[in-house]
DNA sequence: ATCCAAACTATACGCCGTGCAGTAAAAATA
DNA sequence: TATTTTTACTGCACGGCGTATAGTTTGGAT
């Protein structure tokens, strides 16, 4: 009966995840460390190798949770707004994101920064990131038939981006330019600049009022998109 | 003769920080460690604390030390043109600003990220970090006269800003609006976005030509200013 | 020549990730 | 049911880390 074998591994391994993003939300991504885990659970370092190889896995499987914890945010608010209020579901895609990132600055971190020390990331992407840049390709995509006029028509071409990408924007939108893609990748830069100079403290010692800079770029954003 | 004591001093202060850099460039901030300095240097770790109070102390040096070098790097190519060519100016920073990151990605994080693990930033910000400000505030006022019909005039007010920003701004240029400083930081971020992304390897999963997309960033921006 | 302060070493404590060997219990097999 | 295999875990060890405390050498001043 190896079901309930694989019921106690999963549930040891939930706890262990569990341990490790409550020791995150207090101490930060450094303070994710196999020996502080295995106290907290009355085990020894050692006994948490049985389900996470190395302290990088368990790091990248935590990454994919949390990222993930955002992206489903960042959809629900998304999805909250009609599919034809394009620029507002933009809006609320980029509010909700600093929103979380200032909640969650560790798992900010965790996600975008340097998680731990050594950390080396997966060389194929987390899946979480591939599925916030096609929601994001899906916004831009729907702004597309007013953003065009606006937009600059570099030089861009398909062969610019990874194949895996270009299959997924392909499917779901067969007719999109690619320079719609480099406006959504801009997009995101867009969005990651100001969260990530707040999240890291940089915009403290300039401004009191960072949520009304970002608010202002965001709504440059969308004036530049042809709202 | 406490010249030559003083002399010695700071001669071995230089030498920790040249080593520490050294270690840094390898291996990453994370790299930057006393014993690995001491050892370096046929010390004990302990030689070090004679220099710096603690390991923060050394990486706030270091910080500075590293963001200067980008900053005069940043103002030399910002004054290779014509103080009348505020958009060239801003492209020029811009532009520099990626190449430096993408040249020096371990000071980029020691200056951007999470330097070191439990790394604590001291209260008062980086003196560079100040001077990179002033001057981008300084680039942004140059193009003010054009960009101010094209930003949107929100309730922005010197209060919003720390004081000694204000007087820092009002000095340089009495009749900019803090509308104008808002600008300036939300240019800061939009450089930084796309930047701080492509260091940390998220674009790498996307594009294949990130300087494209910045560039197209760039681009935008500048035409955003009016030009 | 003597004294003092600065520079440095030695030792130790508690943290960390992780490799290796051993053990107890659960599951599978006979 | 008895035996074997697999799994989960412990114990110990190694080398790394920052840093506190105490002791030692040494250059400069008196």
């Amino acid at each position: 009966m190896p079901n309930r074998r694989a019921r106690l591994r999963a549930e040891t391994s939930a706890e262990i995840k569990a341990i490790a993003l409550k020791l995150m939300a207090t101490g930060g991504p450094d303070a994710i460390s196999l020996r502080a885990i295995a106290r907290e659970m009355g085990m020894t370092a050692n006994a948490i190798y049985g389900y996470y190889a190395t302290r990088d896995d368990l790091v990248t499987t935590l990454i994919n949770d949390v990222y993930s914890d955002l992206v489903e945010r960042l959809e629900a608010a998304r999805d909250a707004l009609p599919p034809d209020d394009a620029a507002g579901r933009i809006l609320a895609w980029a509010e909700n994101f600093r929103t979380w990132s200032l909640a969650n600055p560790e798992g900010f971190r965790l996600i975008y920064g340097d998680p731990v020390p050594g950390y080396q990331p997966p060389e194929e992407g987390v899946e979480a990131e591939l599925r916030a840049c096609a929601a994001l390709v899906g916004l831009v995509a729907a702004a597309w038939p007013r953003a065009v006029e606006r937009q600059s028509h570099g030089d861009h071409e398909w062969t610019d981006f990874d194949p895996h990408v270009v299959d997924t924007v392909r499917a779901d939108h067969p007719d999109l330019p690619p320079a719609a893609v480099v406006l959504s990748l801009r997009v995101w830069g867009r969005m990651h600049g100001l969260v990530a100079l707040e999240v890291y403290g940089h915009l403290r010692t300039q401004t009191r009022e960072p949520g009304k800079v970002y608010s202002a770029e965001m709504a440059d954003l969308i004036s530049s998109l042809g709202f």
